[in-house]
DNA sequence: GTCTATATGCTGATAGAC
DNA sequence: GTCTATCAGCATATAGAC
């Protein structure tokens, strides 16, 4: 139960540069353990098993992911531009060197059908902090009654605008998924 | 090299209910002959490997989408309605026996960050009739220069709409994408 | 001749012992 | 930190049933 803290970071690090990339069930552990330059005593001691391992990185990924947003809806000069900010978050996390394929939430819920309770904990906190974020951006935006629908809608087109990094000839970039949330903002809206 | 034909069905089937569902890593080629109630020696003839198998369910998945996507263009009785046939096909797709828990060619794609030759064939060949047929179907609606941009937009619309089923509070069916797909096409037709 | 049943290298992965 | 017990999965081989 006992770990330095140095040793942690390069086994999370690890972690997030091969299995969300590679996919979970293609990063064995010895090849995680190796990048890290840790020990499977080490490893096993810190964590039961892999998917312990992987539901800690997916926790510490997800704090990561939310303070980029944060700083992205920060920037935002008016309630559209925050409400969009999600887009512009996207890009800069997809720009990082440990970046995901795609998505290392729904990538971890494609890979488990039926997940490990620590693993299914993150990925319920992902979706909810989601929907419940856009919400809150959403309210000042079109008002409290329309914001429940247009943050599902926006939900949605984020989820379609990483599941399109899996498509051979897909675009770089949220520029589509962008210009489609501007008009459903736009539509939303109050005349 | 020769296999009969409803020895192949059976295999394709139990690769279908299998691997497209629970994941093709989380499903064994012991588990899918012991469904098909198909010996080794008979799969391993007919096919050089798993993932020869699972390109080959795939092929067949393929067409049969193409199919039923078909029959909801048909019953469409106008342009507009033509091109969001797909959510139909989408819903009618979700509701059969064998039906993937999210998108069998976006998970495949997703499992394999480098998918083998027949696999990526396969993947290639979905993405892109999924994009052309669009197209085809928006020309009517919106004229021919604004039909490729509707068509990404509606690409990544279904591809989110698949995507949602991953999460774990998704709304069922198609009527967030459908909504937003119809957003779409009010806004680029020309007023 | 096409299939089943069974046995078995071989590889690579997890987990834990030393 | 090295080393290894154990196990699971892929692919093949053999023998025989219909």
């Amino acid at each position: 139960m006992t770990i330095r803290d140095s040793t942690l970071t390069r086994l999370l690090d690890a972690t997030d540069e091969l299995a969300f990339s590679g996919g979970i069930a293609n990063s064995p552990v010895d090849a995680i353990l190796a990048r890290a330059g840790v020990s499977p005593a080490t490893m096993y001691r810190a964590f039961d098993s892999k998917e312990a391992l992987v539901a800690a990185a997916l926790r510490r990924r997800h704090e990561r992911w939310l303070a980029v947003w944060d700083e992205e809806v920060a920037a935002g000069r008016d309630h559209v531009e925050r409400l969009l900010a999600v887009f512009a978050a996207l890009d800069r996390f997809a720009d990082q060197p440990a970046a995901a394929r795609w998505c290392a939430f729904l990538g971890t819920s494609a890979e488990y059908p039926d997940p490990p309770a620590p693993v299914a904990a993150v990925l319920r906190e992902e979706s909810e902090q989601l929907r419940r974020r856009l919400h809150d951006l959403a309210v000042p935006v079109v008002g409290a009654d329309a914001a429940v629908g247009l943050a599902e809608q926006v939900v949605l087109v984020a989820s379609g605008d990483l599941a399109m990094r899996l498509r051979p000839d897909a675009p770089v970039g949220t520029a589509v998924a962008r210009d489609v949330a501007r008009v459903l903002v736009e539509q939303a809206r109050p005349a």
